[in-house]
DNA sequence: AATCTGCCTCAAGACGGG
DNA sequence: CCTTCTTGAGGCAGATT
DNA sequence: CCCGTCC
């Protein structure tokens, strides 16, 4: 989502660079749709999922067993946060998603007409989806290695937020800013990264980010809002630095739309920031 | 001149032998 | 009625100050 | 590290 790094100073967040892959830390959160994508995607041969003897793809299960072996190994205990009903999207978004889906299915077409393995590959994994009985049978290989999960009511990271600030477990792991927007104590970035893409583990403090940035809980909601987060649009022209800028001068987002040149800026009508801010 | 925003495109795992 | 669901990073052009 | 293989 476009809650980006791009908002957050570098001196928000703590780099930490360790010499296994994970740091040994003991329960963090991980959110499992984006590995269900990653996994389904990436692990392949020829062009091909991994499958079984019968043709059922096994790719997603692969890798959340050695993934979490792995984890396991550097004396992580994940617990895996699936996403309950999927998010109510903008219509618009959705509308962008099914052309973009649309062009992709031609462009794998001409591609297998023209018999151009690579376009082939690059195309088959654009259209990939996960299903129910991925998540599914996912949750069922996680009970069968005794490692727990959780299906959260509605979003993943609005969960892994909670739990995390409850205090039942170290961390949450995710890419998502939103999770820090809801709260997280703790955010860890890049955990899921491999070993050859060289990137440190990430480790991201709530606290020190408001402190870093000079802000309250409040107005950070209100700057993620700005950025435009999944539950609304943003405002045309106003990116990360006008964002903050406004916020500082005017603390929310009330005061900003008072004092805003509307000659310069067009506010989306019925814009629902409101509504948006109730849900972190 | 230096920023800033927005749009485009791409790529996405893990293991182990040599 | 069903097929549930993606996203971050980097590069670039053009607008803006 | 590189690259074939995992199913």
């Amino acid at each position: 989502m476009a809650c980006g790094g791009a908002a957050f100073p570098r001196r928000a967040s703590v780099p930490r660079r360790r010499r296994f892959q994970f740091p040994k830390l003991p329960k963090p959160r991980i959110t499992a749709s984006m590995c269900l994508y990653q996994f389904l995607i990436a692990v392949r041969s020829e062009g091909q999922n991994l499958t079984n003897e019968d043709g059922e793809t096994t790719s997603h299960l692969m890798g959340f067993f050695y993934r979490t072996l792995r984890m396991m190994d550097n004396g992580i205990k994940p617990i895996y946060v699936f996403d309950g009903k999927p998010p109510q999207m903008k219509s618009g978004e959705l509308a962008k998603r099914g052309a973009r889906r649309a062009a992709a299915e031609v462009s794998l077409k001409e591609a297998q007409e023209a018999g151009e393995q690579e376009n082939i590959d690059k195309y088959t994994r654009r259209l990939v989806r996960v299903t129910k009985e991925h998540n599914t049978e996912v949750q069922q290989l996680l009970t069968l290695m005794g490692i727990p999960f959780v299906v959260a009511p509605a979003e993943a990271e609005a969960q892994c937020a909670a739990l995390a600030a409850a205090g039942k477990v170290y961390g949450a792991a995710s890419e998502d800013m939103d999770t820090l927007t809801f709260g997280t104590p703790t955010l860890l970035r890049h955990m899921t990264y491999s070993e050859n893409r060289k990137k440190p583990i990430n480790e991201v403090s709530y606290e020190q980010v408001l402190e870093g940035l000079e802000m309250t809980k409040e107005t950070f909601v209100d700057l993620c809002i700005l950025l435009g987060c999944d539950y609304c649009e943003s405002i045309r022209g106003i990116g990360p630095h006008r964002a903050l800028a406004l916020l500082r001068e005017h603390q929310s987002i009330e005061n900003i739309l008072a004092s805003l040149d509307p000659d310069k800026f067009t506010v989306p009508e019925d814009w629902p920031y409101a509504e948006a801010r109730r849900l972190f």
